[in-house]
DNA sequence: TATGAATGAGCATTCATTCAT
DNA sequence: CATGAATGAATGCTCATTCAT
């Protein structure tokens, strides 16, 4: 028992510093520019014992991410402990994105670059890694979202569902920039902090409940439109 | 002169000719399972001609976009003509981001996929492909912008070029989402359409000039701000 | 004593299980495409394990083999015993192929394929595995031979050494045919019983004895061969 | 015109200096030993240029046992040229067999060794590469049996095509024999040269029209056999 | 004896790009 | 200008075997 304990602590230990050593490499010179024979020289392991612990090098990328994401999760639950209304949640989770993307820069260009290629071949395997993770996020998303909605202090013309996914897709395109734009921005004379801090006071305003105006709920998959309403 | 003007012609016809059965067949498998003999096979060109015309594959790849972008700005400029208010014309603009998408959705998948990392590798020939209409998109819509902060249909509480990335940013962000994403609104019941036609009504108020509300500019790369504003 | 005994007959226990559980997975997959673990896993013994009772994977494809031909000379002596002429036992070794190859088809098709490439591997040690029963066969289709030749039921032309060479070979080819070949008689219309079946019909002119015909015997190694007799 | 032909006839060189160069590597160390750069380099190619003429390493082992074949029939039709009674001709083939066999030594090893495993993985483009100069032999082989059966110089008890096909599996298996079977001969202190050249004279009867014993033939796909007679 | 984690050699294949004709 | 033959770099992955515990 307490044998197969140390072994499996072992194993954790070792997939730990596989990851670590890649995601370095990987941050330096990119993900195609790394070659498993030099992860496996970083870490002092055999190339074989690599394919150990991760079926390919895909899946190499795919714990990086996913390491990344329980430490925001993680974070983020944190942090929504002491809050109280759904806006206030959403607020903290845009921020999470913020400070998160801002505390880790490395894993930004990585990440925004090589991650939409690495999702076209994902297989179902890699999927289910990532998938607890994702599921807390939205876990959490979902819920501000729901308890801002009747509160009222987050907009409910909108299905939750459609807001969230508008809330997660413009959060990491903002806090992952690619590196073509990061070099726009700076030619343009703004800062990347300066991107990042305003995007919360930017984004503000398509969140904040504004029960005068908004009393019509748009893209609901059920009712009807009214006539006339909404874009056709 | 009329001799080199019909060959300057011939071979623009030729570049068209590659970059349309490069499109189409990058649509149809997907950039890196196409090869240049099979592009070249298509076009009945040997494969160093394809060479005379682009310098890499790659930059095949630019010509397609640039392709798209004009066609995007073109049709932009088309439908700002004869509006007035700097807010009417970003809606506009926005609207043109979905419709366009809406209307040639395989270039979707292909762009956000691939786009990334061929993004990391541009070298500044191929910038300069895409430069021309990049700028007229920027003029279009930083006019827009301008105008309405002006007009006081815009929002001016933030730097008029940050929220000109933001909302070129979460456009793309939004119009173009990776393939998997695509995935989870199908599974989450939530139709692409739906998806686009309700971003409009999302971003809005993020967008509209709130004269009562918003007197200070924040974004603002020169002046300091004041304190207790915006995010420590 | 006993206990010794008692090791070593669990040891042969072991060697019987991995030995079936790698037959059954070579037959299905061919021997190349089996791994080590998945023999280890079926017999729920440990890779290492199957390496105590067998020095490599090739070994064990002669252990394959090995068992097959016990059970061959086996059962060839079982109906050996009650012929009398040499012509019927040498009859009776053919028959023995033509019904073994019948009776366990499976085994054709990996042996044919493999053994080729195996047996250019072989050690001394493997050769030593197969040895014995080798012996076995070659003492009983000898024996037929000669007895054959003396008592006037086989052909004495041919060196009796040259002769059952010749009968081992061809009557391998012809009941292990490669499965290329019996995709060709399936083509052809003809059925593998039916080719086996008639083998010995064909086969059986060049063994038996014909007094008035074959005065000489050709092939002899040490007497010099008459003027105009045998090929040039 | 000219250009496009000498162009061809390059390529065909060029093939042919591949093929002789990976013939001689293969026979002297065996197929599996050799690798593609090897051959490259032997040839002053690139191994790019290889796989411009050869689709992979296996179709070159098969392109090495066409050019065998094709000599091979080559051979055969030119001597069979003269020969007018059917059994004539089926013993000038087996002749072929063995003096080829002789005469080009090396090539037995190396095709008796991997043409087994090589032939399990060949693809239909590999199968066609054999199968002009496999029909050529056929034709040869199966005319001369039927001559025989009708001049009655050829056994005509058994169904043609199965004659064919013993014939051929048992010419190939002595003639081609396991480089273990050759050490086991040398062993017995039979030379490789006595145990082919006495071959005809041990298969013979086994060919040869018996007008007065064989009235009835055997292996007829499709008249039921008498009762009594043959193998159940 | 049993284990199973660690090893590491080994190599075919692809295809964008070039350049002699 | 057009051709298309020639190039050759570049690397992920497997799995039989070993050996420390």
């Amino acid at each position: 028992m307490t044998v197969a304990d140390r072994k499996q602590r072992e194993k954790e230990q070792r997939k730990n510093e596989i990851v670590n050593a890649a995601e370095k490499l990987f941050y330096a010179k990119g993900f195609d520019r790394v070659t498993m024979d030099e992860i496996a020289d970083t870490v002092e392991l055999s190339k074989g014992s690599l394919y150990v612990c991760f079926k390919n090098k895909d899946s190499l990328f795919f714990a990086i991410v996913d390491k990344q994401r329980r430490h925001f999760v993680d974070l983020l639950e944190e942090h929504l402990k002491t809050l109280t209304s759904g806006r206030e949640k959403l607020r903290a989770i845009i921020r999470e994105y913020v400070d998160f993307a801002k505390a880790d820069p490395e894993f930004s260009d990585m990440a925004s670059t090589y991650a939409p290629l690495l999702w076209s071949r994902m297989d179902s395997e890699d999927k289910a890694v990532l998938a607890k993770n994702l599921s807390r996020y939205h876990d959490l998303l979902n819920n501000a979202i729901h308890e801002g909605m009747e509160d009222g202090t987050i907009r409910d013309d909108l299905d939750p569902m459609l807001l969230s996914y508008y809330i997660t897709l413009i959060c990491m395109s903002v806090v992952y920039p690619l590196p073509p734009w990061k070099k726009t921005f700076a030619h343009a004379g703004i800062s990347l902090d300066q991107f990042l801090d305003n995007f919360s006071r930017f984004i503000d305003p398509s969140i904040d409940g504004c029960p005068q105006k908004n009393t019509e709920k748009a893209g609901n998959r059920t009712k009807p439109r009214k006539p006339g309403k909404g874009r056709q």
